[in-house]
RNA sequence: GGACGCGUAGCUCAGUCUGGUUAGAGCGCUACCUUGACACGGUAGAGGUCGUUGGUUCGACUCCAAUCGCGUCCACCA
């Protein structure tokens, strides 16, 4: 038998367990087994990934739910992969080519670049694995998937193809978000807008016939090069002789309409608007309405075009600002510039500011999808936890925009697309054609775009399971039962993929959805590296240990709420493993090697009072893990462990691991097995290395040596016994406490041994525990009175406790008590008596409440009774 | 402009859906204890009336309304 050492050594049982899980292959999903299939897919983390707090929550909870799932008789399987996160990853080996080589992406060719990608991607994909492996993260490796391997790329080839077929994708010249930094065109959902402090300028566009000018606010001065028309409310009185006549642009030679549409607000600015239709959206949608031209002079390179005219054409859109203010400043055309705070639209990956623009695109009409997604939901086919994200989902479902799906990027699903060089008829095909269907030219080039990440992300849930072949995972594991990820994919992953699954699969990708909380630091702020306050959870772990970061993060878990991590928090979980890693301990100092569990234990008061506690939480605890209660679960399981088992039982059972019989003892080690058990699937690591040490040799026959494959202990019949007085063991607590406590407020040295008395007789079985517990020199249970004027005395539920202190009583301090004791005891008859007298009360509320209400005022009047009674003897 | 979440002990948070004992936990704090599982420990204790106001009810931290404060998301106000 190996001696444990005397604090836990998370660092050397971490690796070891999870290379033997590992090569037991206990995480492999068993599809022959018979056993009724379980599933979960990752939220695939990206290959620029480092594992953050945000992942070690997610993956804390998916392990818990698929080693309890496992533990539970399921054929688990929980998928792993990785992300290829087109832009993420592309900002960061750009980066990389420009630090180590000086170049940019243009001096590469698109092989060059995307050779050096791969090499990036084979380099790092390894390094999440890794973490994902310390964490603990029971996945099934042999599944693992990359949403570029070859079998998910011609999922998204199918999916491309097929939908544009049937009409749901197509391509056309649209107005779009356009990233100049990156490059690419964006969908909406990538857009985040910043508040920025700007100015709004005032510029005067004159009559083209005779004096006088419209006054235009603007925040974008430089885009008035590209002005088709100005526009006013209808109902304007204001402008209403205006419309029709014709302005003079400044600084251009045009000439532009004064133009009415509702859209424009009588009370912003002017009251009118001045058009951009090329670099604006609302411009855009008016002047199509008005049937406006549209003139572009920013490029793609953010850059004036030459429409612009000779003087800005090549200019930055910025510098162009400052000089168009300039030149009408010198033409007098500014009437006043305003201070103002607006909304800027940025990438959300690169941060630069966006340029609405016109592009030729692929977009996803989503409108179909979208709508059998809302009934999905609605319908109950899928339960979102919380339940309010129902209502974000119905209004962004509701109002859902097409997804432009292509990206000017190398590094992503090529779209599989291919114009002929002669005739430029566009093929869509999953593999090239090796010639044009319409002219028969062989020489065809295919798209230069990728598609959006998010594209390949959507198939997930059946593309890692080998659709569009019908293989048997697929039939097995698909729908998956849960989906666990943060809100802040709701739209971009977790709709997408609905709307996919009902599309192609023709079914839900999962039954439930349950959003995580956001992890933010000790003081509820939200994580972030320029606030410097970010908890990394690999330092944590080698900190405090991989199960002491799970334990906190489930503990800290209600659903709807965001978790503050802490240092304090850590340490409180480490304390707690650390506990049940000494309980262990002593439980093994104590038995002999005969001690097994396949031999029945024999139960005493104590032995009944733990069964039921355990009985009582791990019912608790199932429940509380199937409603994704997960706090709830590890919180009841702490103090079954500390309190229960550590504080009370253990403490009762000292006895009888000294001198009782084999099966006496072995109680004690069923609880424990029943302890790790239960908890392994909040603390893998601590509990197999405890398994191992104290467990592995005393188990029954058959049971499995690796504590990952036992089964979850709620049906044990040793649990299930019941017997005993239930009321004895609670007794028994309060009079320890209460002995403790007169020795405590008499200022008597704990360790000073004096007589105490007891006239509950039936607490007699527990003498000895007590008198070694408050360290007693004797402890008498007797009927009767037991008070006397050189005894403290303490009231407990039912009877009394005194300590024999002779002259060392204070009786001063005995009567503060229990006067105090008394007139809270007065107050809460009052209340209680107020509302036993009420007839309302008595003829409205349920018999239950007035019948536990009662019982309740029956045991304070006894208490209050004896109280008064000590008062009593003392005042004579 | 909409929608949602949060406001409970010094700190970080449960509890509120399904109203009913004395509102809980961890950390921190006070006093004491190195007792042979554990000082990453033990014992005893102090500390909140649940943002504010009003309503519903026999009864509200819990339900409703209003209000203040904080946070988040969505939306084309130049």
């Amino acid at each position: 038998m190996q001696e444990m050492e005397k604090a836990f050594d998370f660092n050397t049982a971490q690796t070891r367990w999870y290379e033997r899980w590992e090569s037991a292959k206990v995480f492999e999903a068993k599809p022959q087994s018979g056993k009724q299939p379980w599933s979960i897919v990752i939220p695939p983390p990206n290959i620029t990934g480092n594992l953050h707090m945000g992942h070690a929550l997610v993956y804390t909870l998916h392990d818990i739910l698929t080693r309890f799932k496992r533990a539970n008789g399921f054929d688990a399987l929980w998928v792993p992969g990785v992300d290829h996160a087109g832009i993420a990853t592309q900002m960061v080996v750009e980066r990389q080519i420009k630090e180590n080589e000086g170049k940019t992406r243009h001096d590469l060719t698109r092989e060059q670049f995307l050779e050096k990608i791969w090499a990036w991607k084979e380099q790092n994909q390894g390094n999440i694995e890794q973490q994902l492996r310390r964490m603990g993260a029971s996945v099934d490796w042999s599944r693992k998937c990359f949403t570029m391997d070859p079998k998910l790329n011609r999922a998204v080839r199918k999916v491309f193809v097929d939908s544009y077929r049937q009409g749901r994708i197509y391509r056309g010249p649209r107005m779009i978000h356009w990233d100049p930094v990156s490059q690419t065109a964006l969908s909406d959902l990538e857009v985040k807008y910043v508040e920025k402090n700007g100015k709004l300028w005032y510029i005067r566009y004159p009559f083209a016939d005779g004096d006088g000018y419209v006054v235009v606010a603007t925040t974008r001065p430089e885009t008035m090069l590209g002005d088709t028309g100005v526009a006013v409310h209808p109902e304007d009185e204001r402008y209403k002789n205006l419309l029709g006549k014709k302005l003079r642009l400044p600084l251009t030679d045009r000439l532009i309409p004064v133009v009415a549409d509702d859209f424009v607000d009588p009370q912003f600015g002017t009251g009118c608007v001045k058009l951009t239709p090329a670099h604006d959206t609302n411009d855009h949608a008016a002047a199509k309405r008005l049937n406006l031209d549209s003139i572009i002079v920013i490029g793609f390179d953010a850059k004036m075009t030459t429409n612009a005219g000779k003087a800005y054409a090549g200019i930055d859109r910025f510098a162009c600002r400052k000089r168009v203010v300039e030149d009408l400043e010198n033409l007098a055309l500014i009437e006043k510039i305003e201070d103002y705070t607006h909304q800027v639209s940025v990438s959300q990956r690169s941060e630069a500011v966006l340029e609405p623009l016109v592009s030729t695109q692929w977009f996803m009409d989503v409108k179909m999808a979208a709508h059998e997604s809302l009934e999905a939901v609605k319908s109950g086919k899928i339960r979102f936890t919380p339940q309010h994200w129902e209502s974000v989902w119905e209004h962004w479902l509701t109002n859902i925009q097409d997804w432009c799906i292509s990206r000017q990027l190398v590094w992503g699903h090529r779209i599989p697309a291919w114009t002929c060089d002669s005739c430029n008829e566009l093929h869509v095909e999953m593999e090239a054609p090796s010639k044009c269907a319409k002219c028969g030219h062989q020489s065809l080039t295919q798209d230069h775009d990728t598609l959006d990440t998010w594209f390949s992300s959507a198939l997930w849930p059946f593309s890692v399971f080998g659709w569009p072949d019908k293989t048997d995972d697929l039939q097995r594991y698909y729908p998956t039962d849960v989906l666990i990820t943060s809100y802040d994919i709701l739209f971009f992953w977790v709709a997408r993929m609905v709307m996919s699954g009902l599309t192609w699969m023709k079914d839900i990708p999962f039954r439930e959805v349950y959003f995580n909380s956001l992890v933010r630091d000790e003081h509820g702020q939200k994580m972030s590296k320029t606030k410097g306050n970010v908890v990394d959870p690999i330092q944590s772990m080698d900190d405090f240990g991989t199960d002491a970061l799970r334990f906190s993060l489930a503990i800290m878990a209600a659903p709807g709420t965001d978790i503050s991590i802490s240092k304090s928090r850590l340490e409180t979980s480490r304390n707690f493993c650390n506990k049940l890693w000494n309980a262990a301990r002593f439980v093994q100092m104590n038995l002999t090697p005969e001690t097994t569990l396949a031999i029945e234990p024999e139960f005493g008061e104590a032995e009944y009072w733990m069964a039921r506690r355990i009985k009582l939480c791990l019912t608790e605890a199932t429940r509380a893990i199937e409603h994704f209660r997960f706090h709830e679960a590890a919180e009841t399981l702490y103090h079954l462990v500390w309190d229960d088992f550590c504080s009370t039982y253990i403490e009762l059972a000292k006895v009888n691991l000294q001198n009782g019989t084999t099966r006496q003892k072995v109680a004690i080690l069923h609880f424990l097995d029943i302890l790790l058990r239960s908890l392994h699937p909040f603390i893998p690591f601590v509990t197999e290395e405890i398994h191992e040490a104290v467990i592995l040799e005393r188990l029954a026959d058959g049971e499995p040596a690796l504590l990952a494959e036992r089964a979850w202990p709620l049906a044990e019949p040793i649990i299930q016994t019941e017997g005993g007085n239930s009321s004895l063991i609670p007794k028994f607590q309060e009079v320890l406490s209460n002995i403790l406590r007169l020795k405590a407020d008499n200022s008597i040295d704990p360790a000073m041994r004096v007589p105490a008395l007891c006239n509950l007789p039936e607490l007699e079985p527990f003498s000895e525990a007590i008198k070694s517990l408050a360290k007693l020199e004797s402890v008498t249970f007797q009927n009767g009175d037991i008070s006397s004027p050189s005894r403290a005395l303490a009231v407990v539920e039912g009877g009394l406790v005194a300590l024999e202190l002779k002259d060392k009583k204070d009786p001063a301090v005995e009567k503060a008590k229990l006067e105090k004791e008394r007139d809270k005891l007065i107050q809460e008859l009052n209340s209680l008596n107020a509302r036993l007298n009420n007839p309302d009360f008595l003829t409205k509320a349920a018999p239950k409440a007035i019948e536990s209400q009662r019982q309740l005022s029956t045991e304070k009047e006894a208490r209050l009774k004896t109280i008064q009674a000590i008062l009593g003897v003392d005042n004579q």
